[in-house]
RNA sequence: CGGGGUGUAGCGCAGCUUGGUAGCGCAUCUGGUUUGGGACCAGAGGGUCGCAGGUUCAAAUCCUGUCACCCCGACCA
């Protein structure tokens, strides 16, 4: 039994300065955490307890699919990480030191080399697979910016777990039994989550899934349709429209525009000097097109168009999602400058693509010299844009896709918006926010490769082993599960991960109070239930309401006042409802509920 | 990395404009009163005012530099 009066515990009244969301500010003010340093947290007894019930469920659930747990160093030695080319490639994220002879080391932001490495020292034949392995182990990343507590650390505990198979089909068939531990394992916390594709196949078609807890505080921005669809924003993909027939469309022409170089001055100018017969023209019959500057993996610097209807933004989160493993971010004026054909602001098809390549030119052959030309999926033949005519101060009218220009091909660059088609078909798409809690991944071969991880098929030849690899951010799944259980009055625990699952009140100065309270509190302990009992003397009754109420547990039990009468009062802190039972079978009636 | 803000007691803050013995609330300790919604009275302990220079008879306060932290964005699982 816990008691208030040697709990190493200290509830703060006011909210801490530095905190923004509600889970952080009740975590600290409750005394579950502390801060030690910016995204680095110290747990305090209740925090832990909490902590070890959501580990106990992860550990369970992977347990059941078969997992098994190992145990890596958080502090490891570089030369793996360097053999998978991680040790360059991860960037400032990752926290690196020096041993004291000089000797390269580094504070894990996770294992795929570890596992890969361990698997490769032990087991040399398919007879050995598959085999799925995991841990519960401090994370570190050192975070440009942390933020929120423990909803984005720089460190944290996380599960990961990785599988290896001797082919694919054995990869898909490890990949579902994670997934359906996942899928347990956050049922099982009462989480709502949504799971989304992840990635739009720039690592060739590997299958990767996230699973997001919607939330308004989340960082990761999803979409989602009545009809069940969702994903990722990168991950969208837009319905092509038909055809158009284009017969009858108007000669494209050029009009004089003068000083329109953005499309809001551009729709005004049209509709002043060049109005449409049947309706105002707006930014969607504009074509915008977006120069980019793209570095391709080797470090050349390229330039890259993309066509957009003019109502919508370029997106640079799909962009870069849709250019990998290329990089990609606005062309520069330097860029621009390097190409005299570009008039910013007048930049029109005319000298992009395929139409401005010499007579007889493939793209990529010697005689291309055009800008590659890339296309929003809208943009299909027969649509008719206002565009840029490459002159400063005019722009082409009537300009119709597949008769006057072409693209090189398409790309999802544009921002997806609340009320877009679901790609599949199944209605409107709403935006959300989501907190990532976890990411299943199929690796394939690409660490396996590295480290030459192979073992000898039944034909006994030697086989690259396919991996896959399954997170979950434990501390942040606390911290999501706090965020989404509390009121203002403090935290609201669900009965299965609270520190205790009864906080026993004792109010008043009255011994027989205290007597009956450290009864109960005993009897509850004996029946296998967790209790904290307040039994500090000379504090009012407010203030330990009050703290009852902030550290969350779901049932709180008051002695007081009711006693000569012979009842106890139990508060259900979820709902704030309050009962009287009679204090001979209150504790018979607390064990009923939590039985229930 | 860009923009904004803040560093004063364990926590939350005032004081800085106009330089002159460092304050308030909470928390902690002692004594007393109180005991169903963050009590009251009296007293006490606790601070190199982020750090380093400078100006001045005198710096929390003015000047210069520097470091740290927070928020928004970029980036990132």
């Amino acid at each position: 039994m816990l008691r208030m009066t040697t709990l190493f515990l200290r509830t703060l009244r006011e909210d801490p300065a530095n905190a923004e969301v509600a889970s952080h500010k009740l975590l600290i003010r409750a005394g579950y955490i502390r801060r030690a340093a910016p995204g680095i947290y110290s747990w305090m007894p209740l925090g832990l307890k909490v902590l070890a019930k959501v580990e106990a469920i992860v550990r369970e659930e992977m347990e059941r699919s078969g997992s098994q747990e190992v145990h890596f160093p958080a502090l490891l030695p570089s030369e793996p990480y360097e053999a998978t080319g991680r040790w360059e490639e991860y960037g400032p994220n990752l926290f690196r030191l020096q041993d004291r002879k000089g000797t390269d080391m580094l504070l894990a932001p996770t294992h795929e080399e570890m596992f890969t490495l361990l698997v490769k020292d032990m087991y040399t034949s398919y007879k050995d697979l598959p085999v799925t392995l995991y841990q519960i182990q401090t994370k570190y990343r050192d975070e440009a910016r942390p933020r929120a507590g423990l909803l984005r650390g720089r460190e944290f505990v996380m599960k990961d777990a990785y599988s290896f198979d001797i082919d694919h089909a054995g990869l898909e068939r490890s990949y579902e039994a994670q997934r359906e531990a996942y899928i347990r394992i956050f049922d099982r916390l009462g989480l709502n989550y949504v799971i989304v594709t992840a990635t739009s196949g720039a690592m060739g078609g590997s299958r990767s899934e996230e699973f997001l807890a919607p939330t308004e505080i989340g960082e990761d921005t999803f979409v989602r349709s009545p009809g069940g669809y969702a994903a990722n924003v990168e991950a969208v993909t837009t319905p092509v429209p038909d055809a158009l027939p284009f017969d009858e469309a108007p000669a494209a022409h050029v009009e004089d525009t003068p000083d329109t170089p953005t499309i809001d001055t551009l729709v005004a100018a049209a509709n002043a000097d060049h109005p449409r017969a049947d309706r105002e023209w707006t930014a969607a019959d504009t074509l915008k097109n977006v120069v980019l500057a793209v570095t391709s993996p080797t470090g050349e610097r390229s330039l890259v168009v993309v066509g957009l209807p003019g109502d919508r933004e370029a997106d640079m989160t799909r962009l870069t999602a849709a250019l990998a493993p290329n990089g990609v971010e606005p062309a520069t004026e330097a860029d621009i400058a390097r190409h005299p054909e570009l008039v910013k602001g007048y930049i029109g098809p005319g000298v992009l693509g395929p139409q401005a390549r010499a007579e007889g030119a493939e793209y990529g052959s010697e005689d291309d010299t055009a800008i590659p030309y890339l296309l929003d999926p809208r943009i299909v033949a027969g649509t008719r844009w206002i565009t840029g005519a490459n002159e400063s101060g005019r722009h082409v009218f009537d300009l119709v896709a597949g008769r006057d220009f072409v693209g090189d091909g398409t790309i999802e660059a544009a921002n997806v918006r609340a009320g877009d088609p679901a790609p599949d078909g199944s209605g409107a798409l709403e935006l959300a926010r989501g907190v990532e809690i976890g990411h299943i991944f199929q690796l394939g071969t690409k660490y396996a490769e590295a480290l030459d991880l192979k073992v000898l098929d039944v034909n006994g030849k030697q086989q690259v082993v396919s991996m896959g690899s399954y997170g979950i951010g434990v501390t942040r799944v606390l911290a999501l599960l706090a965020q989404l259980n509390h009121d203002e009055l403090g935290l609201k625990w669900p009965t299965h991960l609270a520190p205790v699952q009864v906080h026993v009140v004792a109010t008043g100065k009255d011994a027989a109070v205290f007597e009956a309270a450290e009864r109960m509190a005993q009897e509850l302990e004996d029946s296998g239930i967790e209790v904290l009992y307040d039994d500090r003397p000379k504090v009012s009754p407010g203030v330990k309401f009050k703290d009852a109420e902030l550290l969350g547990a779901p049932y709180i039990l008051v002695a007081g006042r009711g006693l000569a009468d012979g009842t106890v009062e139990l508060k259900t802190r979820a709902t704030g409802e309050s009962e009287d039972l009679p204090v001979d079978t209150a504790v018979q009636a607390v064990v009923g509920k939590l039985a229930q």
